[in-house]
RNA sequence: UGGGGAGUCGCCAAGCUGGUCCAAGGCACCGGAUUUUGAUUCCGGCAUUCGUAGGUUCGAAUCCUACCUCCCCAGCCA
């Protein structure tokens, strides 16, 4: 069915699999479960999807059923090709299969209608001739019931006529409807004869000019579920209230379509930091706020995806957040910690200097290069070492050195020890500066006896252990560092340019080990001591690879400094 | 103010057919050990309390009553 999560935890009980094994235990569905994802393709697919595609596929498999990757595509307007292949391609990253049940609402179409006509001649429809204002008024409001429309009355031969001549073209959008004949005086709203079918003369992007009338999405959805026999349809809370439409149709329906699936709902994930709305999402790709529907930055899977996260971090964090009715907001660190959890694991160790400072080694000869070995793992050595070149000029974090130490401090600074990663223990001699005060060289002397791998690297302990680069071999490369797009912690409550962190994308040049030019499209790595960086897939060429930093590593010494 | 939901540690979240809960687990946080990433790993700590107030009971987070707070609903969107 679909991948299992490494490092996942064994899913934890909820609500829904409570409900699930209940009817496995009943046979309530006679062995069957079948759930469904049902995207409307109009948009691109961001994380709060991604909780919900793992709910149901991962129920499907876990309790070995099936999950329909099902497309809600009954409004034309809004719908597009584009969207779908986005879609199938967003669900299949994230490891998922839904073998061969890709459906489209829009495949049903001739069957919703013929539902349809069911339901009129039983005199439970009825096409009402009111205009869009006139139907919101007799609707009522919220402590006031509604009126009847006066077309309320229409008997079932007129109503089917007319139903007939709407489908075969013969009025203007907006002349009629076909509403439910329900209760105008449910004290729910969804009950006050909801609309079941509007004409639109759209073209529809898969069935074309076929049709100018389109179903509801109350009517089809249900009646979608019914057809492919859906067990349960997981959706979010705020269809609650349309359960009891949702279950009227399928009553009204039964004899001749007989599956009544249950509708269940949970609550929707929000994420600090970020904002999980299509509406919000255009809003920052339109006003240019980011940089495209797959900006790093952005909590869309194309974005998290182009940001360097991995499928299986992003169904870790599915597992963890659990599923409950609670409305909650998860913080982004619960995300990130996925993503960190994952790539520790399996990223390649590289180097890379994101803020160089020459360091001069003054007692090792000019011109000479030995070459380092730099595992790729600390925890699997198995997984081999690649040279590294060492010489007497190098760069070092600027942020190595202090000239004048901080407390706690065990990096460089003035006649202080620090071993240089996987070659030797130094210590610093001197400083150099610029008319300006800025350090330009750090001198220093290196013990030939604690080369890193030999005898004497073991007796000699050293608190600080920094990285570096040959300046005669670094190679410089483009590295976008991101950061949350808001400042506040609950954006888009307020909607707000105001709220966007402005240093989201720092975009620098930075030197990277030569090993790194060969870095594929898509490449993971640890950048030791910075964090986990992704060879872009758009950017970079051959040779030149640009790198996005998805996560930072965690950092208990810059939190106790500041 | 009508209807539908939800309230358990900083953030999630088990538990909710009453006792084995003087409440799992994860993240965060705080120690401490190991460490050639101030990373990882490891070990320890972290709710006498379950929105509030009453009640039932030998016994309640779990049952009852009232109240408080928050979320959703008046698209010919999904």
């Amino acid at each position: 069915m679909s991948e299992t999560t490494p490092g996942a935890a064994a899913p934890s009980s909820n609500f829904i699999r409570q409900i699930i094994e209940e009817d496995v235990r009943t046979g309530k569905w006679r062995g069957r479960i079948a759930t469904r994802f049902p995207p409307e393709p109009n948009g691109y697919l961001h994380l709060g999807h991604a909780k919900s595609i793992c709910l149901n596929f991962g129920l499907a498999r876990d309790y070995g059923g099936e999950c329909h990757l099902r497309f809600d595509d009954t409004n034309p307007v809004k719908e597009e090709q584009e969207y779908v292949d986005s879609i199938i391609d967003a669900v299949r990253w994230l490891g998922f299969d839904w073998g061969d049940h890709l459906h489209f609402a829009s495949d049903y179409f001739e069957r919703f209608y013929g539902f349809a006509e069911h339901l009129i001649r039983r005199g439970k429809a009825y096409v009402d001739s009111l205009g869009a204002e006139e139907i919101r008024a007799y609707r009522g409001t919220l402590t006031e019931v509604g009126r009847d429309s006066p077309y309320r009355a229409r008997g079932a031969d007129e109503s089917l006529d007319l139903f007939r001549r709407m489908r075969a073209g013969e009025f203007p959008d907006g002349a009629h409807v076909l509403r439910a004949r329900i209760d105008m005086a449910s004290p729910n709203l969804n009950l006050r004869d909801p609309v079941l079918y509007r004409i639109r003369r759209a073209t529809h992007h898969r069935t074309g000019d076929a049709w100018c009338i389109y179903p509801m999405y109350d009517y089809a959805h249900c009646v979608s579920d019914a057809i492919e026999r859906i067990t349960h349809s997981i959706c979010t809370l705020e269809f609650e209230d349309h359960r009891p439409l949702y279950d009227w149709v399928l009553d009204e329906l039964a004899d001749v379509l007989p599956w009544h699936s249950r509708q269940v709902e949970f609550a929707r994930l929000n994420l600090t930091y970020t904002v999980l709305s299509k509406r919000k999402l255009i809003e920052l790709v339109g006003s240019g706020a980011v940089e495209g529907w797959d900006d790093p930055r952005l909590p869309t899977l194309a974005g998290v995806r182009r940001r360097g996260f991995t499928p299986e971090a992003i169904r870790m964090f599915a597992e963890r957040i659990g599923v409950a009715k609670a409305d909650s907001w998860i913080e982004m660190g619960v995300l990130e910690d996925c993503l960190r959890e994952d790539l520790n694991e399996r990223a390649p160790r590289r180097i890379a200097v994101l803020d160089p400072l020459r360091l001069t080694i003054d007692n090792y000869p000019e011109g000479a290069v030995e070459s380092c070995e730099a595992p790729n793992h600390p925890q699997h050595p198995e997984r081999g070492t690649r040279p590294l070149p060492f010489s007497r000029e190098l760069w070092i974090e600027r942020e190595d050195f202090a000239e004048t130490p901080p407390r706690g401090f065990f990096r460089l600074a003035p006649d202080a020890e620090v071993r240089l990663r996987y070659a030797y223990v130094v210590r610093c001699t001197g400083v150099e500066k610029d008319a300006a005060g800025r350090i330009t060289t750090v001198h220093c002397r290196y013990d030939p006896d604690t080369r890193s791998g030999t005898p004497g690297a073991a007796s000699r302990k050293v608190k600080g252990n920094i990285h570096w680069l040959s300046t005669a071999h670094a190679q410089s490369s483009e590295l976008r560092l991101y950061d949350r797009l808001f400042r506040v912690p609950e954006a888009g409550a307020a909607d707000s340019r105001e709220a966007l962190n402005p240093d989201s994308k720092r975009i620098l040049t930075a030197f990277t080990e030569p090993a790194l030019s060969q870095a594929l499209p898509e490449e993971r790595f640890q950048f030791e001591r910075h964090g986990y960086f992704i060879a872009d897939r758009s950017d970079g060429a051959p040779g030149r690879p640009v790198f996005n930093r998805a996560v930072s590593l965690r950092d208990s010494w810059s939190g106790r400094r500041g």
